[in-house]
DNA sequence: TCAACAAACTTTGTATACATTTGAGCCGGT
DNA sequence: ACCGGCTCAAATGTATACAAAGTTTGTTGA
């Protein structure tokens, strides 16, 4: 990773490579996080490393205690389960701010975009094989960040993106079951986007929330059956 | 802040000596905050100053840009209101998780307790002055924390505590309009403790969601009143 | 054998020196 | 007067040395 930080930090580059390693699953959790070992290991030294853990410390990715050092944080899958239901919660709101607030020009072609590049994808689903699930994992993030760029709200953005920052919730990993699954939470990114336009924030915050609720059992469904052998790609 | 250090690290006592000027508005938003200006202040060294606005940058109580520092962020009135909007879909989910998980031997007690001791309090309103402000915002925050408590969601909680930590925005300071307001909101108190007993999870979350979501608007309105003068105690 | 104490070792916390980046002010050219 | 680049001061980023806290290990005494 030594050149890997291009433009910015030591700091701010070990912050995502650590990012990177727990979320991924490659740090195992309650493994300790010891200064030495990962400055060495890194070839920094300890202060980048240092700032990086104070950070996700208060990111809540890892665990600290004075004197005792960090740790990696462990996450029950119940915890995991909550997650999805705060996002759900959260993502409910954005779409009911977005409501209330409408969108601009361009927040409304990234979304109209996004749609009929999805509808696209479906109607010729059958030809494109996995490269179906990678490019509509793109479509699903585009429509999902923009809804929540649509809130206006800064808190709830970054209330988000700290549940995505959990090993397996995240907008960007889970859970393809099959194609018609695929196909309903698509077209209830259609309901929540006439919902927006309609200027309904009562309707579009529970069509979202049950949207991504879905998810949810979805995830708990493959956790059970295959333990933590995640699909790439997916929607949500 | 030489000693107030009690039993933990320097980088820890930084940190609170930062928070509680932020939020508490001694430091205005906008205010760079310089490393070597604050060691010298507060008698410390660089390293535990930095560790502070570190963390605090991760918990969004500062800004940060690389190679360009820290300064206190900016909070606009629209922000503290979503703050509140948010605040209440956490706490209605936290009253709904509560619901569905049930409350120990000790939580139980706990608000059964503040219950009784919200309505001792509001018998004798009458004869106590300020005083019963201060004693029903400490019912207030048993309140609210048990049930917080009760929903046994780690993440949930880190993140209405990050809600919390913004100016103006915590159970513990805001709005005491009249007392029957305060009454009425006690009422919203039983009622809420009410559902999660009766186990109706529904009920529970959207009790709380509108007893808190009420508390914005007395806060919007005082706010628009009287600046920032917020009356110390109150319920929510 | 076991408990308790103490010393050595490991790990984190803090201070400080040095490197790098930024931004301001100055200067000369046009 | 304006623009562009240069120089230099000031602030942040990084490395390292030292201090303090915690943990392990080993010895001693019953």
């Amino acid at each position: 990773m030594q050149e890997s930080g291009r433009g910015l930090t030591r700091s701010l580059s070990v912050t995502d490579w650590l990012k990177e390693h727990i979320i991924s699953g490659s740090l195992l959790p309650g493994e300790r996080l010891q200064e030495v070992r990962l400055s060495e290991t890194l070839g920094v030294s300890r202060t980048p490393v240092r700032a990086a853990l104070q950070s996700l410390a208060a990111a809540g990715l890892v665990d600290y205690a004075p004197n005792r050092g960090y740790a990696v944080r462990d996450f029950p899958i119940s915890e995991l389960i909550d997650a999805y239901e705060i996002r759900s919660a959260l993502e409910g709101l954005g779409a009911r701010f977005a409501a209330e607030r409408g969108l601009d020009a361009e927040q409304q072609a990234a979304l109209e975009g996004a749609l009929a590049l999805g509808d696209d994808l479906l109607s010729r689903a059958a030809n494109l094989g996995a490269e179906f699930f990678v490019e509509f994992r793109e479509v699903n993030v585009v429509f999902h960040d923009t809804v929540l760029e649509a809130s206006r709200n800064r808190m709830l953005g970054e209330m988000i993106r700290m549940s995505y920052e959990k090993p397996r919730v995240s907008n960007r990993n889970i859970v393809a079951v099959d194609v018609r699954e695929i196909e309903r939470r698509h077209e209830e990114h259609h309901r929540i986007y006439e919902s927006i336009m309609a200027r309904e924030p009562g309707r579009a915050e529970s069509i979202m929330r049950e949207h991504v609720a879905s998810v949810k059992v979805a995830m708990v469904r493959s956790l059970r059956t295959k333990g933590a052998a995640a699909v790439q790609g997916g929607a949500a």
